[in-house]
DNA sequence: ACCATGTCTTGGAACGATCCAGAGTTCTAC
DNA sequence: GTAGAACTCTGGATCGTTCCAAGACATGGT
């Protein structure tokens, strides 16, 4: 039994649906839809009518089935971390949303599980789900892009490729090590001198990248760092430990915090000893998450553009589904300074 | 030309593959992934060798379309609010996403116009590109689900429909009256009795809810709330500034505040006054964000049991999908109070 | 009038899965 | 030993779209 009505039938109208009414044939419909300059005005005209009368979107799991493509970014969800200032990928998520929807494309959330990161991404690629995947978590290591080159996956990563300098992927990341730079100089430039580093441990690359921009900062205007360096875990008590530990020995009139959790340490130690933020003592976060926003008096925070950075990362999407041999330099933004009371 | 090889080839394999490899028809290889106990175990056995050999996973354009179902349910992106502590919905986004993996769904995230509550809905249903949606800002009234009811599209609902009491959609929603009573009850159990509200403008539904809680945990102990109620703008400008008013008119020595978000500025107004958070006053917040999990000495906070609700959520979701007609009773969930040192 | 040229339109095949109806096989019971 | 039921398995049709190759139509030059 042939389809009935259409306009009237709870199921959607289809491309056959469309054709009959403009009187047309379905490849023609295809074409006004997909190639409109094939078609004389008069017809194009015609089809888009009956188009918008029944008000006919393509299915998306038919087209998707014959062109092999379904416009869906995969990106895994990045684990939550409760008791942090961590929201980062929150704000990336977002804006990454917005800049995927712009091109026409969606974004498909999946969940894996945290002890695994290649969990998840072999299904959606097996069914032909994604187009291609966005990865997050490239300073752990480079274990999800090799997997992912060696399957012939599409993707792009927010994260230079740390281990793998000479991958071939499209990357764009954050120059955090000149975050720690802006960051350091601001208070120099407020009159600090004795501006001590709270960071991560060695082995964490991007605790080593951003105390980069810390010691550069300093050498270059003569200052010495001795004594005013710790690394610790990357969470407010080992941040309030390391603010105790610091303030204790070598006093310090500025800190800067290799993140926004480890700041929210610091003021726990400065709440302790009954220290007046931004007035007894400066202190300087990353990330500018909610936290540097909303905590009196403000923390200042270094922001990377990460909506710069989503753009960025869907440009080079549609450059790589594409053309598929394309390999796009890797793209390096920098931060910037969000000055608030806490210098 | 037939497909080669398949386990060769950069093409997936296909349904035809494995039945040819494990020599049986393709409806076989369907029922093995399907209806395995359609099967005698030893073709079974067979079948699955073949799948495991060449890493077979259906493809997910082609069942979709044969079936109309693409398990995957649409949920669009909650705006983002910078300067403010509300990140009760990214918490909410990442339960889900877990969630719904565990009964095979994954979240399609869309991109809508704040503007306008409905955009996206329409081209994703048209398309149908997604089995149901999650609707998450019922407050703001019943026009997302009205407008999805008209289109007999299936969805549930993160929050009571507020303003259609006789809606039949499911719903999940968490009891925040009972939040802010538990909430000044445990300040009035800490020995509190001038206990301040400051909270959200008459018009806010979700509000003059909380609103109700404090109100009614008041009175049941015998305690006045004259002059001890401001309402006003969800931000931390407005809080401070409310905060300011009531701290020098009616000295109370306990605030309970409808969000984080107006916490902070009550932080704010206690910072410029050089008082104590928890010592010289006490002060609750709501929603247990990331800043109140943070700061100094971290506030006391009512918590949204957020995984909890993903899991009703998505069971509603299951059932709705199985049986068009399902209407579901709707689900209140109980928040707790997370006690820290701002009481 | 004829054919070449280009534009516009057409019906059939294909993408890869599931639904359906029926054929082949095995098992049970009389 | 055979009918009948129960269990397995098969081939063809189908979902809605796009690709393909070729047909229909108008236009213009000889």
């Amino acid at each position: 039994m042939p389809r009935s009505g259409g306009h009237i039938s709870a199921a959607p109208p289809t491309l056959a649906d469309v054709a009959e009414l403009a009187g047309v044939s379905r490849q023609t419909v295809s074409n006004a839809v997909n190639n409109p300059d094939l078609l004389r005005a008069d017809t194009l005209a015609r089809v888009q009518d009956a188009i918008d009368k029944l008000g006919y979107q393509p299915n998306r799991a038919a087209r998707s089935l014959r062109t092999r493509a379904s416009h869906l970014i995969g990106l895994r969800m990045p684990a939550l971390q409760e008791g942090t200032a961590n929201a980062m990928m929150d704000r990336f998520v977002h804006t990454f949303v917005e800049a995927a929807a712009e091109t026409g494309y969606h974004v498909l959330l999946f969940y894996g599980d945290p002890a695994d990161p290649l969990d998840g991404y072999d299904e959606l690629l097996r069914s032909t789900a994604v187009d291609a995947f966005v990865v997050t978590d490239t300073h752990l290591g480079g274990q999800q892009t090799t997997w992912l080159q060696s399957r012939r996956a599409r993707f792009v990563s927010f994260g230079r490729p740390w281990t793998q300098p000479d991958a071939k992927h499209p990357w764009v990341d954050v120059d955090l090590a000149y975050g720690a730079e802006i960051a350091t100089e601001h208070l120099i430039e407020r009159g600090h001198s004795k501006i001590a580093w709270i960071g991560w441990h060695k082995d964490s690359l991007l605790g080593e990248e951003r105390r980069s921009g810390w010691t550069h900062a300093m050498h270059t205007h003569g200052l010495s760092t001795t004594g005013l360096a710790s690394r610790t875990e990357d969470s407010i008590s080992s941040g309030k430990a390391a603010a105790d530990a610091i303030l204790d020995e070598t006093e310090p009139t500025a800190l800067v915090c290799a993140s926004d959790t480890l700041a929210m340490g610091v003021l726990h130690s400065l709440f302790e000893r009954r220290l007046r933020l931004g007035e007894d003592i400066a202190v300087v976060g990353f990330d500018d998450s909610q936290v540097a926003q909303t905590v009196p008096p403000g923390i200042t925070s270094v922001r990377p553009p990460l909506e710069e950075a989503a753009r960025e990362l869907v440009k080079a999407l549609e450059e790589l589904l594409a053309t598929p041999s394309y390999a796009a330099p890797g793209v390096m933004l920098k931060p910037v300074l969000t000055v608030r009371g806490s210098s």
